[in-house]
DNA sequence: TATAATAATGACTAGTCGGTCACGTGTCAA
DNA sequence: TTGACACGTGACCGACTAGTCATTATTATA
């Protein structure tokens, strides 16, 4: 393992069970057995750390659970897949998810928060886009009330489950939600939610301009020759007329490999194909 | 404006903006105008200060819902009742609500996320009493699933709201989740929580003695002899072999002027009527 | 007005924090 | 054997923290 999966690590174990502001960077270092000043050989600050695990987690988050619903066959079993390993994943990442649930974020750092909200939105715009194919145009107009309880019904029962420490059953649990869903979409009337661009603000106030601006930051990051040939072609591509999908598709491809390009890449795909 | 009153005021300010861990005692006291020395006049500690605005406004926000939901004439105009109220009074200590779905409580104070968790217990426990009078014996063995459910979606509804920082309105709210709730309720078959004893656990758990204990740690707390007679007398008539609940409320009623018994009396209220 | 009592102050203590940097230590090629 | 270089260390720094207490200001009483 390497020494920063190892920091990473021992500070997600920590984090988990004291929260991010109380576990000071010593107490890492003491748990992994290093000195404090590998530490900043692997991470130029306290708050880069929490940056890339979280980076990191939401990434996989988010990955995982699009990648399983989009490997179901027919709707109804993609919606049933999305419970299931929504449960699995953040069962999985129980601490990190704990960690976001309790933490006050925004006293650790105003960037994170902001891009913590960009993944949140992404994750409502591929539960909305499985909405519409499982139920079709009769929830219109309702999806965001939908999603927002969705939301709500998953994060409550994570809570009580996580709290609980009872054994429990990941195929029930969907089943469950599913019925629940089910219900809301077919039967409800009523819709609270009516503003797309107050429910998706940041994602649609991400213009290429701050793309731009975020490549050309990460950039800096690599050495790669590959990569950043790819990033200055996709600039281009992005600001032109006519910007070709499959050009752009092909050049985040080649960012795909360093996790640093993970949030960027995740965006760019989901917004061009 | 008492002075403590002035702290607690300055406080919920600037935790809300920063989280508690963030905020430092000499920031309240810059905040509210006094020095440091005089914050140590009110409080003994910082510690004091976050649990006496967590007593604070938890006992406000369950006692709250709960007169005006007993105020509705049926049991439907209870539920939407339930709804606008929970809906005002979260939204009226926003600040405080968001202090604690954010901070992690537990890194400030062992004893203070328990108490919380009793007080989520006894509102849990008013919502499916609230739940059976409106819905009767159809959502037996369901209960717990649509406790879990409505708190799910009314959270979420919250963040959503508060986030958004957009007008809305209570009654359409109310109705909307009058709405799902009655779909959940009447249509939903599967249950996935089945243990009692696991949902109330802290609750069913506070034996006397610890009833007996926590009152006497409060009697310290006062000098009126009202207040200390009726505490010996409360010990003595809930360790008898048969208590007499007109006594016992008589009793509590005697205490429930002074703040620092709210949560014991409200715990008592709830169990002897 | 003089004295006692109370209220309020802010410099201070003892400790933690994130972050730095002069100093080993071990491993190579020359 | 020597020097160059990367890796790793932990004492140390300045900034911050919660909490204390001798001192001063204010008020009440005689």
């Amino acid at each position: 393992m390497t020494r920063k999966q190892l920091i990473i690590d021992s500070a997600l174990h920590l984090f988990a069970e004291k929260g991010i502001e109380a576990t000071s960077v010593q107490q890492i270092t003491d748990h992994c057995g290093i000195s404090k000043g590998a530490f900043y050989l692997s991470f130029k600050s306290k708050d880069e750390l929490v940056f890339s695990i979280i980076e990191h987690f939401m990434n996989n988050i988010i990955r995982e659970v699009d990648q399983a619903v989009s490997e179901g066959q027919t709707p109804s079993e993609k919606l049933h897949i999305y419970f299931v390993q929504t449960m699995k994943v953040l069962s999985q990442y129980a601490g990190f998810a704990d960690i976001l649930m309790k933490e006050n974020v925004s006293a650790i750092n105003k960037a994170l928060i902001e891009r913590i909200h960009y993944y949140v939105e992404l994750s409502n715009k591929n539960l909305e886009k499985l909405l519409f194919e499982v139920f079709g145009d009769q929830i219109e107009g309702r999806q965001y009330d939908l999603v927002v309880i969705i939301n709500g019904m998953v994060q409550s029962y994570m809570q009580y489950i996580f709290g609980s420490c009872q054994p429990f059953d990941s195929g029930k649990f969907a089943e469950s939600l599913v019925e629940k869903t089910t219900l809301l979409a077919t039967k409800s009337k009523i819709a609270l939610l009516q503003h797309p661009s107050q429910f998706y603000k940041r994602i649609e106030n991400y213009s290429i301009d701050h793309i731009t601006e975020d490549l050309l930051s990460l950039q800096q990051q690599t050495t790669n020759s590959l990569e950043i040939d790819s990033i200055q072609l996709l600039i281009a591509e992005l600001k032109s007329e006519n910007p070709r999908n499959a050009i752009i598709i092909g050049l985040v491809a080649n960012l795909e490999k360093n996790e640093c390009f993970n949030w960027i890449t995740l965006y760019l795909k989901k917004q061009y194909s």
